[in-house]
DNA sequence: CTTCTTGTTACTGA
DNA sequence: ATCAGTAACAAGAA
């Protein structure tokens, strides 16, 4: 699932790819996938170029020069960017196709077509991220204000971290791992927390996510990268779907699978109080 | 066949 | 106002 790290690695990696390059062709397979209509969607892109790619949380937007509208891309749960430098034929589940001057390709790939497109204009793109809480990335996500953040909150612990109108970027495979890293069980009410605890759970989530680009991300079933490769992370997954593994840190118990927040939930009984 | 998977939103009830 | 819980969406794997 494509949560920060893996969105991030896409966005680094795209913006070498297709910055200044003009948009010569649209070709939209399922039209569910895109959240205007035909007309207007075309007309915004076609013969327009990308400036600049940005992201907030798990949201990209791609900056059209010619217009000043975005193109907001949401991936979900299965959504891919792969991009071709030569012209490649439809797959199963090939959403949006788009080509490039040089006739390079960029696919828009979503077997559950949770996922979309949406061209927005500036005003929107700033409501669409203004939106969401602070991103991990962002400078001024420090540790004072994540206190600030968790304060008079009455909530279980991840619950808040998966919520992105608190901190935008993490899904369920990074809840569990920075639940796992910091020692906290996942369930953990956050009023208990004292100082020191956040201060553990700020370097958790900096250091998690941070260590997660750094592989490339997570492939668990459908991420890949613009490149269609598969993230390293996976191979350094402490607790996420090792439910039925000894725990790493402690060797003595297995990780254990609970509910928490509505989420599969794994975490280790012993490790994590 | 049923159950599980997950990002996000909508809704209900405490 | 807050928070927990659930359904909905969709498609595939087990």
């Amino acid at each position: 699932m494509p949560e920060l790290p893996e969105v991030e690695t896409i966005r680094r990696d795209l913006k070498k790819k297709i910055i200044g390059k003009k948009i010569i062709d649209i070709r939209v397979i399922q039209k569910k996938s895109i959240k205007n209509s035909h007309t207007h969607f075309i007309k915004n892109l076609k013969n327009n170029s990308i400036e600049n790619i940005s992201r907030k949380g798990k949201l990209l937007s791609f900056a059209i020069k010619e217009n000043k509208s975005n193109l907001l891309i949401h991936l979900r749960m299965t959504g891919q960017l792969v991009y071709y430098i030569t012209e490649k034929d439809v797959k199963k589940n090939t959403r949006v196709i788009f080509t490039f001057n040089d006739n390079s390709q960029l696919f828009f790939n979503d077997t559950r077509r949770f996922g979309y497109l949406q061209i927005v204009n500036e005003k929107e793109k700033d409501v669409a991220f203004a939106k969401m809480g602070i991103d991990i990335l962002d400078k001024s996500f420090t540790f004072e204000k994540l206190q600030r953040l968790l304060k008079n909150k009455k909530r279980n612990l991840k619950s808040v971290l998966l919520d992105q109108k608190v901190i935008a970027g993490i899904g369920n495979i990074y809840a569990d791992e920075i639940c796992f890293d910091a020692k906290f069980r996942p369930d953990k009410n956050i009023t208990k927390l004292n100082d020191k605890e956040i201060k553990k759970l700020y370097n958790s989530i900096i250091k998690t996510i941070k260590l997660a680009i750094k592989n490339r991300g997570t492939s668990f079933n459908d991420y890949v990268d613009s490149s269609g490769k598969k993230g390293n992370f996976s191979k350094l997954l402490k607790v996420y779907q090792k439910e039925k593994d000894h725990c790493q840190n402690c060797h003595k118990k297995s990780i254990k699978k609970i509910k928490v927040a509505g989420r599969a939930t794994r975490y280790c009984g012993y490790c994590q109080k």
